[in-house]
DNA sequence: GCCAACCGGGG
DNA sequence: GTGTACGGTTGGC
């Protein structure tokens, strides 16, 4: 089907061109609010829309005597509309399709009826709509904004938003354990201000004037880290113990809708459904930065860590003045030094801004184009939560009726072949280039107009082609503008958001049963050229005597000679590429000075400014003692230089500084996490010992918590001992540092348990009677075994050798002839 | 050694 | 008000 770019960009964008929204509410009854933002001004208005459901039939309708009324397009205005009538509107699409339209002002009361008639057909009790294939209903306001055209933000720039952080102290993790004494708020209008509660009885003050001093500042946006996850459930019991009402949402909505309202939010579907708690109030969109992290490292698959402070120093936004204080501290430090807490938890609201600069821009992007709530669009899965609600504003936009997932794509989940992956060599290379096909699976479905065949406008490719395009101007506009314009920031936020949605289109046609537009044989021939792709890559680098070393549905390994320049990687790389299919490109991703490949998907790169990456499970720890991943990191930066002399200096060291004691404690001990409860484990005692629980009894404690990580290392005696440390939440029996009221000026404030447990702690770290053998076997058998592959058998005996005096009775080469298993180019002669 | 189950983050 | 993460780690057999 042909479509005008202008449809086109109705599908993507919507119709209406409504300004500023910033927030939108609605429920079942047809009211909706919108907020809109005109500079510094919020303007509230109240509207009316007509709640809908799409069906496959009329059936279980006419067979609980509904009274329905057939439109072309839209009933009347609801007002004038008569309220005991059902009405719909027919739309194009073959028998079996969601072909039917259905309006009725009360959605409730129109969804009772339908459960009612499928109910008598089916003979079993429903509890809701989603049991049934018959029937398609989304959210309030995703009913609204499909129905109207309207998206958030339209004309917005993200700078416009009025965005709040906000982030609590609290003395324990627990708000039953616990309670908040401290609140950090700042927004993006200069605000900058703590909340305090020294005594217990300030608490409820505090919750109030917090209520106080949002609904005043009356952001857009509240934002922080694990919003969901900590501070909002936290604050959400303490306001329930204390008898606070969370008036938190914006003037305009009904009163019941402005406090905040709890809601599960149920992440898959399977035999055990996970949970996870979300909020909502009316008018305000609630923003946790660790969702935009999450997504943000699904695609970029290098955060080492989604902690607050963490992510801060990744992305370089952490202030070189910035105040740390580990999370146990964070109590009696305010105790002693309440100001040193005020600009910690400052510098908290200011990291999760300096954050939601960086990450929400493509959010917020994507909420200017999908019929969504952009705090829903912070964490949607991009084909499901984006790209469908896209697809069906499309089709309802068209009267076209959409397809119902057929039986065949429920039992094709996953069933069909993914990308190719091999592995062509292990042990160490040099010179090592990696070079992938830039989104090869959007490239495919393009190139090849693969798209599901339900789609019968045609609207997954077509929005695919005009993303595709779009995004190379929204890029080639972010370079044009003036670095840190909010210009440059709008068109790299839309860049990034069309990516996102790009990325999405192959994944949605595999995605299943539950996806309206699956097709799982469209999806498997996209990754079936995808791997004729990829074997012609190959076998380019293959013909030319390039030493191949891995591959992976898109990119490849591989070696070249040591002679060439980057220059001559880059004209290779260039050359294959132009063998391609036009519409497929070849890139040139980096180069490494060094390579070890372990097995598929595990290895480490040595990069040319002496950066060591690792990659997979395999080559990492996995118990993570401190002196074994040290000697590995070590060991393995030598093998790649080829410095294998260095590789035996580590070892030995290692083992003597074991043998020594030289190390402390602390460096051989291992950290574990809790999984028993006591009564559990010692039920169990008995028949099986665990060194974690052994460790925590042996040191006299008889209550722990699953979830509660464990430090200890053993003894020669075979003994484990527990090395408590700033991650251990221990609850001392009273309870006392709860009471946080100012101690006396003068005098010695006399030690809290938590202060003689981390005291001891220091000094046991510093104990050296550990399991030196016990050592040793697992520095030879844990880490060093990693190395295995990159040496030959005999060489890999001689190198990690404890004792070099034995070897004198094996016939062994000097350590200078021993190199590791190279990878090397076989140029095809030249003559 | 292999597989299923669990976790991530927050004070 | 609904959405299909995923890759690393641990614990049990």
């Amino acid at each position: 089907m042909l479509c005008s770019q202008e449809q086109e960009d109705a599908y993507l964008f919507g119709w209406n061109p409504t300004p500023g929204i910033v927030s939108v509410w609605a429920n079942r009854q047809g009211e909706a609010v919108v907020w809109r933002r005109e500079g510094e001004r919020v303007h509230c208005s109240h509207e009316r829309f007509w709640p809908w459901v799409l069906a496959t039939s009329l059936t279980d309708l006419t067979a609980v005597g509904g009274r329905l009324c057939r439109v072309a397009v839209l009933p009347p205005p609801l007002s004038e509309a008569s309220p005991g009538l059902i009405y719909y509107r027919e739309l194009d699409g073959p028998e079996g399709t969601y072909r039917f339209l259905l309006f009725c002002a009360d959605q409730s009361r129109l969804e009772r009826m339908l459960l009612r008639g499928a109910a008598r057909r089916l003979g079993r009790r429903l509890a809701s709509l989603a049991e049934l294939e018959d029937y398609y209903a989304v959210g309030p306001v995703e009913q609204y904004l499909m129905q109207t055209g309207q998206v958030y933000f339209r004309d917005l720039a993200y700078e416009h938003l009025h965005r709040l952080q906000l982030d609590l102290e609290t003395t324990a993790l627990d708000p039953h354990r616990g309670r908040i004494f401290l609140a950090a708020v700042r927004d993006s209008r200069g605000l900058a201000t703590t909340l305090e509660a020294p005594r217990e009885e300030d608490e409820p003050r505090l919750i109030r004037d917090l209520c106080d001093l949002i609904c005043q500042r009356d952001p857009d946006v509240i934002e922080n880290h694990n919003l969901f996850g900590f501070d909002l459930p936290f604050l959400e019991e303490r306001a329930r113990v204390l008898g606070v009402p969370l008036m938190l949402g914006r003037q305009g909505a009904p009163e019941a809708a402005r406090r905040l309202r709890r809601y599960q939010e149920t992440l898959a579907i399977g035999p055990e459904a996970r949970r996870r708690l979300r909020y909502s109030v009316a008018g305000r969109e609630l923003v946790d930065t660790l969702d935009a992290v999450r997504r943000h490292d699904f695609v970029v698959r290098d955060m080492p860590s989604y902690a607050l402070k963490d992510v801060a120093r990744y992305f370089g936004i952490a202030s070189a003045e910035r105040t740390y204080i580990a999370g146990m501290d964070i109590v009696e430090t305010y105790r002693r030094d309440p100001e040193r807490v005020r600009r910690y938890a400052l510098d908290d609201v200011e990291e999760v801004d300096g954050l939601s600069r960086r990450l929400l821009g493509a959010p917020f992007a994507l909420a200017s184009m999908a019929p969504r709530r952009y705090e829903r669009l912070v964490s949607a899965g991009p084909a499901m939560g984006v790209l469908e609600p896209i697809l069906v504003r499309s089709y309802l936009r068209a009267g076209a009726a959409l397809p119902r997932p057929s039986e065949q794509e429920a039992g094709s989940d996953g069933l069909y072949e993914g990308g190719a992956v091999h592995l062509f060599a292990t042990g160490v290379a040099e010179h090592v280039v990696k070079a992938d096909v830039a989104s090869l699976y959007p490239s495919l479905m393009r190139t090849f107009a693969i798209g599901p065949r339900c789609d019968r406008l045609g609207v997954l490719l077509s929005i695919l082609g005009r993303l595709t395009d779009l995004r190379l101007q929204h890029k080639e506009a972010a370079r044009q503008a003036p670095p840190g314009s909010i210009e440059a920031n709008h068109h790299a936020a839309t860049q990034a958001a069309m990516k996102i949605l790009i990325n999405a289109a192959y994944g949605y046609m595999g995605a299943g049963k539950m996806a309206l537009f699956a097709d799982a044989q469209a999806a498997a021939e996209v990754t079936r050229r995808g791997r004729a792709i990829l074997d012609q890559v190959v076998e380019a680098l293959r013909r030319r005597g390039l030493a191949l070393i891995e591959a992976d549905t898109d990119g490849v390994y591989f070696a070249v000679p040591p002679e060439w320049s980057e220059e001559q990687e880059r004209a290779l790389v260039t050359e294959i590429g132009a063998g391609l299919p036009s519409g497929i490109r070849l890139e040139y991703e980096g180069r490494y000075r060094a390579m070890f490949s372990h097995e598929v998907k595990n290895y480490a790169l040595l990069t040319y400014d002496g950066r060591l990456i690792v990659h997979g499970v395999a080559l990492r720890s996995s118990r993570a003692e401190p002196f074994g991943e040290r000697f590995l990191r070590r060991a393995l930066l030598a093998t790649m230089l080829g410095r294998v002399h260095e590789v035996r200096t580590a070892y030995l060291e290692t083992v003597e500084a074991l043998r020594a004691r030289a190390l402390p404690a602390a460096d051989v001990a291992t950290q574990v996490r809790l999984t028993k409860t006591p009564e559990t484990y010692f039920a169990s005692r008995q028949s099986h010992q665990e060194p974690a629980y052994e460790a925590l009894i042996k040191a006299g404690r008889r209550q722990w918590f699953p979830g509660e990580r464990v430090r200890f290392y053993r003894t020669a005696e075979k003994q484990y001992v527990w090395l408590p440390d700033e991650n251990t939440e221990e609850v001392p029996a009273g309870q006392e540092w709860l009471a946080l009221a100012p101690t006396s000026a003068e005098g010695e404030t006399p030690l809290t348990t938590m202060e003689r447990v981390r005291q001891s702690s220091k000094e046991l770290a510093e104990r050296r009677d550990y399991d030196v053998e016990y050592y040793i076997r697992l520095l030879t058998s844990s880490y060093a075994a990693r190395l295995r592959k990159a040496f030959a058998p005999e060489d890999f005996e001689a190198l990690f050798r404890e004792d070099r005096q034995l070897s004198l009775f094996a016939e062994t080469k000097p350590l200078e002839q021993i190199q590791p298993r190279w990878i090397r180019c076989q140029l095809p002669r030249s003559d």
